[in-house]
DNA sequence: TTATATTTTAAACACTTGTTTAACTTCACA
DNA sequence: TGTGAAGTTAAACAAGTGTTTAAAATATAA
């Protein structure tokens, strides 16, 4: 009886990105999404013309938390090192409470058409990022040794989601409950930071 | 009219297969798996009794292709640093030369049931593992830092297959053709394991 | 050849899918 | 208060789903 009403709409939205998410595209249903939301199977085609255009709402949302948080993150201007740093910590951090998100994104990519990227000016963003200028210049320093922006960006990214994604078996493996895979990912917010600069600087 | 023909049985796996691992459990159709194989619907459901039951044995193929054959390498009785090399080297081939299989295991594990990995294993062939043993004598000797065995796996594993899933959005980004990309991943081959070592090595 | 089992087929089945319809209710406002 | 718009509903629609059936074709063996 609290404030926890929401238009219809907004209901709707939340229950179809939560069942998106869990289902993916064809293992979602729309009867599914609507009994979710608590609305009749009619009002969701009401609100939003199609399955698919809902669908591709929620996909452009969580694809920019996904990666527009990551391309943020790398062009502030701090210090190399301590962004780093800062970066697995707060991505560790936002993947952990977000964790259907990777799989979601990636899983539904696999036809990966070119729009969204083009849409959401993925490239343009990387390739005159403050981030890359700043790779550039410490390596003209003498600071670290020359590396791909591309590189180094796969090597965070990838150590921190990659775990995430195969959580079921890194926790069958490791026999971790919520809390002990937590942990294993707290751990990593040390180790990954440190490998990384281990590489980078120079011999 | 060469030697193509295969017994039914084979064919529809293989169809199966191919389906299966482009579209998901969900996204695949019988009917389209029964087109690609060249045979009739019920052929189907004669040689497996379900689509359950068919793509239950297709999962468990490539999962023991996915993980066995990281864990199998791991446990090659040759120097821990050469064996890194030659992981990510053989590994990052495999992965390229089926680049479907990655996406296709993690994405069908969303729910994750424990029953694969009982079955195969996985647990045991980690624990009682040569590669544990070799990491612990590692450390003893003051050769490498510690590290969980866990931990170094999943940066291994990781830093080769996250570019693959997220493939599209990498070849965008990088404006890679299929070579390009492929070219990305060799570069790669060298850049994992010196970060690797890099990391390992004691201060 | 004849009889028996195996393989293959077209058709249908029962059910689920996303979507639409047309009637009904609620609301805003002149 | 009355009127049109917006919101909601149960029901139906057409197409697609995995699966089964019963008959036909083919292979196997006596």
């Amino acid at each position: 009886m609290a404030g926890e009403e929401q238009d219809t709409e907004a209901k709707i939205k939340r229950a179809a990105e939560q069942v998106f998410l869990e289902y993916g595209y064809e293992g979602a249903k729309i009867r599914q999404i609507a009994d979710a939301a608590g609305v009749n199977i009619a009002l969701v085609n009401y609100y939003f013309r199609s399955k698919e255009q809902l669908f591709k709402s929620i996909y452009m949302e969580n694809f920019r938390a996904f990666f527009g948080r990551i391309v943020m993150m790398l062009n502030e201007e701090t210090p190399l090192e301590v962004k780093i740093w800062k970066i697995v910590d707060r991505y560790t951090d936002f993947i952990l409470d977000n964790p259907l998100i990777p799989i979601f994104i990636l899983a539904e990519n696999r036809k990966g058409s070119d729009v969204f990227f083009k849409e959401l000016h993925v490239r343009e963003v990387i390739k005159s990022a403050y981030f890359t200028k700043q790779l550039q210049e410490e390596v003209s320093k003498g600071n670290i040794r020359p590396i791909k922006p591309l590189h180094l960006i796969m090597t965070i990214v990838g150590n921190i989601v990659f775990p995430i994604l195969a959580r079921p078996i890194v926790s069958y493996v490791g026999d971790f409950d919520s809390d002990g895979f937590r942990q294993f990912m707290e751990e990593r917010k040390k180790i990954v930071p440190e490998m990384i600069m281990a590489y980078l600087r120079p011999v």
